[in-house]
DNA sequence: TGTGAAACTGACAGCGG
DNA sequence: CCGCTGTCAGTTTCACA
């Protein structure tokens, strides 16, 4: 993992795009290099299929943490949401019903990292209490929904609207 | 979404690849046609990106509910946590330290289907309680984590390794 | 709307420097 | 690592069911 597979990585993700032709254009790699650096990425399993899942422990962000926050503030959530999402790591944000306001999840390279992630939540006015939860094993992290599912629940629940 | 969109959706899923070759060999429907309804899907935004991002929304799985899990088990927490994750719907699995044993993440059709995945909980013998936090927003998801971080971020914490 | 055939375009493998 | 070239798969178009 070089500056340019970073890179490379980063571009997918952004331009939600695995396009050898495009990720040139945003990277300034050659085409050529693309393909070579994709084929390694895969082989080392950093890539995980077509769809250039990627393996968080292999490129590094394999400490998750899921952090309850009890918010205070006037104007929409949408707002102080939205600042939830801007910080760094933070890969989802859900608004609950329930004990706490917000449920946060966020994927980073290490204990020092999660430092860092909670004084950034503090650290805004609106944010009133934190707890945040370690995640020890990730045994299961399906990014695709419908996995999760037989085909003959999808097709009985989903057929028709 | 007819019984088609949703064998190819499933398709893409499971095999984790969005070749029409590969679709057409699991679902039996032609080259043309699976491009055809690519297309259609991808106008209506069921799919998002190159990446095959389904909006959950569009697809009818926009119901999310994380479930903390207390748990009293023998064995090793794998065999536990595959259960769980055997449970239709449920996408992530993590042991957690604190307060409970495992957070779980499902994401299911309506408020009906909630109803079945706590009983689904409730019914293995190793699950001593449950907690169930319904998520009325989903404010961010993003599947990519690299898009959570500014390139110079990543650039600093994941460059050699 | 669905599907087959024909034409086009981009992706990918291999070699060579 | 990267440009070049041939091949092949993916894609678009269109005509017809």
């Amino acid at each position: 993992m070089d500056e340019r597979d970073v890179r490379i990585l980063k571009a997918i993700a952004d331009l939600g795009t695995d396009s050898p032709e495009r990720l040139h254009e945003e990277t300034d790699i050659p085409i050529s290099t693309i393909h070579y650096r994709l084929n390694n990425l895969r082989e080392d399993g950093v890539i995980e299929n077509d769809l250039n899942d990627i393996d968080l422990d292999a490129v590094g962000l394999g400490v998750t943490v899921i952090v309850e926050v009890l918010a205070e503030y006037s104007g929409t959530y949408d707002d102080v949401a939205e600042k939830f999402g801007a910080i760094e790591g933070v890969t989802q944000v859900y608004l609950t019903m329930g004990e706490t306001d917000f449920i946060v999840i966020a994927h980073l390279t290490d204990s020092d990292m999660v430092e860092r992630l909670v004084s950034d939540f503090e650290a805004l006015e609106e944010v009133e209490r934190t707890n945040s939860t370690f995640v020890i094993s990730t045994l299961k992290d399906s990014q695709r929904a419908l996995e999760a599912y037989e085909l003959n629940t999808l097709l009985d629940e989903l057929v028709e609207e």
